[in-house]
DNA sequence: CAAACTACCTGACTGC
DNA sequence: TGCAGTCAGGTAGTTT
């Protein structure tokens, strides 16, 4: 599911009410909610206090005053509510951490995943971020991201541009969604191979990914079904404006000709295919 | 090394 | 109604 609008959306909501709270108890019911390298069992937390919670791409981590952190990927259909402890479990809850503070009504951190893609994990930072991730490169919301060197090491590659665009290990936080966004914005066609593009085009996709992902955070995110919810559980308003992705057979908003959708690199791709040859 | 392919899951939906 | 097949926003590991 979610991209890095989604995760920055429940990374602002966590960060919002769970910073400066402690985590009284952590407990999970399922073997894979917890990634198989993690150093510990998720119930090593118990006791640490959140310092601030963080993001690189879709990948999330609390900082905690201790030598570790707790790292969480929503995959393809996690969800991280806050919620009173109270309140009763939905399906396909994972893990749960109980939170200090707030009198009566106590909360807790729900991790919840019906495809179970998703994992939590305890790490070490090495070069400020968690083990796992030092094959994830900077995303573009990043001080040090560097548009040049992005755009010069995608017009060496071979394959297309839009799995280039994937490509975490390039730049990350780009996902199916925003990778057909930003390429009919650019008017590119998602096949065309990165050596035969010019570094203006590379850089115009760039722009329009990082475009359509700032418009994606400040609507909340993109949200179809019930796989997507911010903390709260509410749902992301920005699938009304997404001009290609999921509208296979509608007039495209600019030239009216009938978007397509075509199977390629195993992921659906929408295009207009007068707009973006 | 880069690129292409596969595996890992559950559930909603479609067409017969 | 039931059943087989298809599809879904992700990454990681293996093969070429």
């Amino acid at each position: 599911m979610p991209e890095l609008p989604e995760v920055e959306t429940v990374r602002a909501g966590l960060e919002k009410y769970v910073v400066g709270k402690r985590i009284n108890n952590a407990e999970s019911f399922h073997a894979r909610a917890t990634k198989s390298n993690s150093i510990a069992p998720l119930s090593s937390s118990i006791g640490a206090q959140i310092k601030s919670v963080k993001r690189r791409g879709k990948f999330l981590w609390f900082d905690l005053d201790r030598d570790y952190v707790l790292v969480a990927h929503l995959g393809m259909s996690g969800q991280l509510l806050v919620q009173p402890q109270t309140n009763s479990f939905q399906p396909h809850l994972r893990a749960k951490f109980e939170l200090s503070g707030g009198g009566r009504s106590k909360s807790e951190i729900r991790f919840i995943d019906q495809r179970t893609f998703g994992w939590l994990a305890i790490e070490e930072l090495i070069n400020g971020v968690p083990s796992s991730i030092k094959n994830i490169a900077l995303d573009p919301f990043e001080i040090d991201f560097n548009l040049k060197q992005v755009v010069s090491n995608i017009k060496r590659r071979k394959s297309a541009i839009k799995p280039a665009i994937l490509n975490q290990s390039i730049l990350s936080g780009i996902g199916n969604i925003y990778a057909d966004e930003a390429l009919w914005r650019a008017k590119i066609h998602p096949e065309i191979i990165c050596e035969d593009l010019s570094e203006d085009e590379i850089k115009k996709v760039l722009t329009s990914a990082i475009y359509v992902m700032k418009s994606a955070i400040k609507a909340g995110g993109t949200s179809f079904d019930e796989q997507y919810k911010n903390v709260n559980g509410e749902s992301g308003y920005f699938s009304r404006s997404l001009k290609v992705y999921g509208r296979e057979g509608e007039p495209c908003p600019r030239c009216r000709s009938e978007i397509r959708r075509i199977a390629f690199a195993n992921r659906s791709s929408h295009f207009c295919p007068r707009c973006q040859r």
